[in-house]
DNA sequence: CCTATATACTTCCATATGCAAGCAATAAGG
DNA sequence: CCTTATTGCTTGCATATGGAAGTATATAGG
């Protein structure tokens, strides 16, 4: 039917829907919080300092400026991130990630790391994961902040 | 850093962002529907004289039912599809591919299969493109319609 | 310096979407 | 038959999101 390209593409889309499906639904009752304001939290942990500007957070999101700025507002309020101002370009605003948000990045990640070797846990073995892993990898090569 | 499955898995919903910008950029200016149009008429097309129920389109899309309902109000509007009526049960109003609509499909889906290769064009060999179809399909096995 | 351009962020508006509620029709069980 | 539950679809409401416009700051070029 499609040729190869194509239909990697069409799986691609459909594998990420489930896995959304499967993580929102995994991820909301045990945190209280999306797989979205995890992944941000995540790459705050990963940044130099623990914070990124805003138009940093978009690029790794995949996500507006406008959508960091609406997201970071209620982890602010729940005290997971704050806010830091740059002393030489005060156009900056990071969002820095607090000692309550580091905590709740570290559970938030073992529950996700949980959910994530359900989804292989039959049928696949260690090097098909990897394989995976590698192939999607060079996808998404060549953004800064990659995550896994 | 993260397990091999939690790789995968945060690469998947990247690489998903990317592929997602790169064909709503590219497709939108070309035939004047989103990616997620083209898939609904992709699955008419496929589908036993070319309709669906919208309920089985809400799965085959990954969508809820109220947003076939109004996905397809536009493209019945363009006469891309059809309603049609179940004589046995009065509930099911069937969305059916019009010829003008599998015109479009045909066009469009040629237009996604060069972007696809596109995407694979540099540094991917035939059998790791095949690979990672496969191992996707995996990740999608067991739903009713899959296009690829 | 002064002006023009670019950047970071925010806010407004339009659109997309899921869920709950509602309606119509069918199916199931007495 | 009649009642109840189920199913397919639609609509109202709340939320999420991108893009355009607006503000403030920084940079580049005379």
């Amino acid at each position: 039917m499609a040729t190869p390209s194509f239909s990697a593409v069409l799986r691609l889309l459909g594998a990420n829907a489930r896995l959304e499906e499967r993580f929102s639904n995994g991820l909301g009752s045990l945190h209280g919080l999306a797989l979205k304001e995890v992944l941000l939290l995540m790459h705050l942990e990963q940044a130099p300092r623990h914070r990124l500007s805003r138009i940093d957070l978009a690029k790794r999101l995949y996500v507006s400026p406008s959508t960091v700025t609406r997201m970071a507002a209620p982890l602010e309020k729940l005290r997971m991130v704050g806010r830091e101002a740059d002393p030489r370009d005060a156009r900056l605003a990071y969002v820095v990630l607090t000692e309550a948000g580091q905590e709740l990045v570290a559970n938030a990640r073992a529950s996700l790391e949980v959910m994530a070797a359900d989804i292989f846990r039959d049928r696949w073995t260690k090097p098909e994961i990897a394989s995976l892993a590698d192939l999607l990898g060079r996808l998404t090569a060549g953004q800064p902040g990659d995550l896994g």
